[in-house]
DNA sequence: GGAAGTAATCTAAACGTTTAGGTGGACGGT
DNA sequence: ACCGTCCACCTAAACGTTTAGATTACTTCC
């Protein structure tokens, strides 16, 4: 079967190729009732379906929202992409993920390829849960592609930027805050690599709370990723002369895993020899043994906000474009927003009280 | 900054856009590696970027292959995801995601307009984790577009399709087994809707066993989602006269975490007065109260196993068509694939012996 | 020196749409 | 009967690439 086009529609129907696109766009003006459903007819008889490619380089559109991540390992992603799909589903917008960060290990290369990549296909806009290098920004800037970043900040030169972010530092306070009120005066934060930026501010806010509270901090960096977290963590325990802390906090999905497993494995019991306390809720947290007090995120609603940022700018832009104006994309100060954290607390902790959820 | 074109570089380089084209394309012959450098300085001074509709459009290729999924309620898909992606990626082609049944909930529209959207832009393979509706099937059939079926079987009237799946019967029966084998006999299959089509050899592994070592056997139907299995079981605990199983067996992610949940709201004892098996292993299993003992099917494998085989179709097909044979995908018998899964022996079916995993 | 070959380059026609600018006919008003 | 309006429809030119076929310049060989 060959691919019928337009102009086999055209053929079919009897109508010239002009009346078949007008009866079929979105908004058939200047065409009988009774032409449009010959066109309809013979469209349909022949199985026509309009070429995406074609109408791109004619009508100059872009109709997809690439994601770059660093996801797999991360299950925040889950419930970030559900958010970001279910949102342009709406408005007709195709998702394309793009793992720049498989496994924790970031390249360089990956990215600048991703990026090249994005541009060929002259994408709509980007959602990106990494900061990206100031060059790639530039590109993307050139190329008049809107970038809405999630969870972790746009990099320090591009400070103005859209992102929905938690506010990380107030979260690393409230951690903080909350261990020293169980007493616990060493602290260990098992930390992924700053390039996630959330790491920054949560770092900060955790040390003014150690400060304030006089507890004693020590900071781990670890690759982002399970194994990465298990070995770092093993490490440390296993250098001579080392104490276990008397609380842990964990960066993220990757690091709570990894520190749960170690501890599990060397039957050190949670909360009462270690307490721990982690970021970003996932769903089964509660379900863990012990059930694990994190501070929450709640990424599906970051993803509706981002989407819905990066569809506003979208459609900004058509409408700017069709009135001939400049096309850049147009960044309005209230597409900042940082998002409140909550602490769930459950018991891993050291609380006796669990509160109910799932 | 107007968006550079091909034109602009022959301008810029003094080359004609043919030698242009050339000097940029995979394989430079024809075009002297001084013109190159040429076409290659100016290329890179303008910041031209091929428009990838306008390639499409002229060499009638696809590059992007699209997963259909229910994903996002459901753990497995991340693992999947990291397969598939990894593997596509050194091909050289994009992955969209397209989620036609978010929430566990399927809509037929939803898939319609999805295969519409998938054939619009010409996509050169589909992986599905659902079974599609026979029209979708004739209709990617006819565009030529190549489908693989993970997980999941392509429906019974297209039984010859590739899939790469669990072997979901000897699964069924292994998961009996070993409940017999601690003696429960009364069973309770907690299960997502069939449209998931590993559901049906599932239950039917799990329905022989029950039979083969007397045991009573209810199968009770849930959303596919946790909040439809929570609600699903405790209706059924629920109800007047209804006694609790010996041992449940949920059907995958989102069937045990509701079940996990329900139990423990109600304060029953898992495995004591409930032991429980799951579908599917994911992350943190082992880390559960009590670690849960599941049946893996190693999604990742999977993952990879279904993109090998797609890129495969579609390499021969594109060689086919540049040979001048018919581009229609050529399927082999080997792209059927079972994958066996393996019984993960934790403590949630009442033995005492934990295997250290993770 | 000229025929014949070869390699580098060019010109121009596609690919499948959308859309500006025209054509022609029906209708109504004078 | 004439002019002007409107409307449905058409013709043809784009959009940014790739590529068949023509052209040119340069070798090589007799």
């Amino acid at each position: 079967m060959k691919k019928p086009t337009m102009r086999d529609v055209s053929r079919v129907s009897g109508l010239s190729v002009y009346t078949v696109s007008r009866a079929l766009s979105e908004d058939p003006t200047g065409v009988t009732a009774e032409s449009r459903e010959r066109v309809v007819a013979a469209a349909k008889e022949l199985g026509y379906v309009p070429n995406r490619a074609a109408q791109q380089l004619r009508r100059n559109t872009r109709s997809s929202v690439a994601v770059i991540t660093s996801s797999t390992s991360n299950y925040y992603y889950i419930d970030l992409m559900r958010g970001i799909q279910g949102t342009l589903r709406d408005s007709g917008r195709t998702v394309v993920v793009a793992d720049i960060a498989a496994e924790g290990y970031y390249s360089p290369e990956i990215e600048d390829a991703t990026i090249q990549d994005l541009i060929q296909s002259r994408s709509a806009g980007v959602i990106s849960t990494l900061a990206l290098r100031q060059e790639n920004l530039d590109l993307l800037r050139d190329w008049q592609i809107p970038i809405v970043f999630v969870d972790s900040q746009p990099p320090a030169t591009a400070r103005s930027l859209p992102a929905i972010t938690m506010a990380n530092y107030e979260a690393g306070m409230q951690v903080g805050e909350h261990l020293a009120s169980h007493g616990y005066d060493s602290w260990l934060f098992l930390a992924y690599p700053v390039l996630w930026s959330t790491r920054f501010e949560r770092e900060r806010g955790i040390r003014e709370a150690a400060e304030k509270f006089g507890a004693e901090l020590v900071v781990l960096e670890s690759p982002n990723n399970v194994d990465g977290a298990f070995a770092t963590l093993s490490g440390f325990l296993d250098a001579p002369g080392a104490t276990p802390p008397r609380a842990l906090i964990a960066g993220n999905n990757p690091m709570i895993h990894g520190a749960y497993s170690v501890l599990r494995d060397r039957g050190i019991a949670i909360p009462d020899e270690v307490a721990v306390v982690g970021f970003d809720d996932f769903a089964w947290a509660g379900l863990l043994d012990p059930p694990l007090t994190v501070l929450d995120e709640d990424s599906e609603a970051i993803g509706v906000k981002a989407a819905r940022t990066l569809t506003r700018i979208m459609d900004d832009q058509r409408t700017a474009e069709d009135s001939g104006q400049s096309p850049s994309p147009h960044y309005q100060p209230g597409d900042q927003q940082e998002v409140k954290g909550e602490l769930v607390i459950r018991r891993s902790c050291g609380c006796q009280s669990e509160v109910t959820d799932d």
